[in-house]
DNA sequence: TAAATGTTTCAGAAATTCCTGAAACTGCAG
DNA sequence: CTGCAGTTTCAGGAATTTCTGAAACATTTA
């Protein structure tokens, strides 16, 4: 593996730091080289110059695009399959949420689904069960919340984003001045002041 | 290991789980029993219960405790030490993003400050280094706003997440109103409509 | 001090995951 | 058809991670 030293640093990190971001090291370093090379590399490119062998690039390029996370491409007169990361970084963190998402928690909500279903059969049951059921609801509230930031327009996202510590002031204003017509303050009906 | 069967799914799925959440088997099982436990356990009492080495549940333990996901106590009368997880759910889940920034997102940060300061040798290394910045500032954005939002009382924040779709309406208001007295407008000097 | 109780360490076994090379497969051109 | 360029599969070896049991360590009580 021969590469300009920034770039092996970049991505001997992306390789070391995949098994605790869900991806063998292979794929964290494939990944890598293709986010920081300025046109798309085939197989055989990638094989030269991270030195792995040829199936095993193979393999880890498959992987790469059951997450979404490269770009499979044709060039004229080659028959080879060129891959490139995407160039918008916010692509690619919606993506990665998203098939984070899917295979850290989706399967967890099914789970619990399914359990909140039986029957307890004991108090300890019973007392799991309302666990269960406060975690189902938790996670419900944080995924909903995602699934609607997902759909925003990325510069109201990073406007969003921009507001940092604001986001506060927004929520207290909003408090008190019951902003929406059509909508109830409600809320907790907690008037008073707090802070 | 004989448990109760609603329990012992959740617990198997969290063993299960394990390895895409950054933790182990052991982990997994021992903080999913402790989670649905009505009382603290003992090591003793959480070997029984799951079947594993006593060891292993030693050393599971103490990775839970470095990811301060468990509380140890001491029951009266009783030198044995007592593992719990803490009830409040929004706890759990600010320790959970904490530990994970720390472990999934920091290491990244030092080293591209690091690859960023040094001088590219070639237009592949300028290449990359802007690629590698674009990722660095994006990060930082993000990161930013998650601590932000981690200083928010947790009320502000079920509150933040109940909006959900609606904050893009009350960043439509921002954007037209001007709402900050003492700070300016300013923004990206976009005031025409878009969408 | 010794005995009792509880916890931690650690070398190596067991299990899992990762990676390779060889072979099989695919589609195309002559 | 045959030959070729490229891709995929897969059995097994290599490397890594997880788990165990035994021994060491620590603290309290007598």
């Amino acid at each position: 593996m021969k590469l300009p030293p920034l770039i092996q640093t970049f991505v001997l990190h992306f390789g070391e730091m995949g098994s605790r971001w869900g991806i063998s090291r292979t794929v964290g370093r494939i990944y890598a080289l293709l986010f920081l090379s300025p046109t798309p590399l085939n197989a055989d490119q990638i094989t030269e110059k991270l030195g792995f062998s040829r199936s095993n690039v193979s393999m880890g390029l498959k992987e790469l695009q059951a997450w979404n996370l490269v770009r499979l491409q044709h060039l004229p007169d080659d028959r080879r399959e060129y891959f490139s990361t995407p160039d918008d970084i916010w692509a690619i963190t919606r993506t990665l949420a998203e098939e984070r998402k899917k295979r850290e928690i989706d399967p967890t909500l099914t789970m619990l689904r399914e359990v909140l279903m039986q029957e307890p059969g004991s108090d300890d049951e019973r007392h799991a069960q309302e666990r269960m059921r406060a975690m189902y609801e938790h996670i419900e509230l944080l995924t909903g919340w995602y699934d609607e930031v997902q759909k925003l327009e990325t510069e109201r996202l990073v406007q969003l984003l921009s507001l940092g510590a604001r986001v506060q002031k927004i929520l207290e204003m909003k408090d008190r001045l019951t902003v929406f017509p059509g909508r109830k303050a409600g809320g907790t009906g907690k008037t008073e002041k707090e802070g």
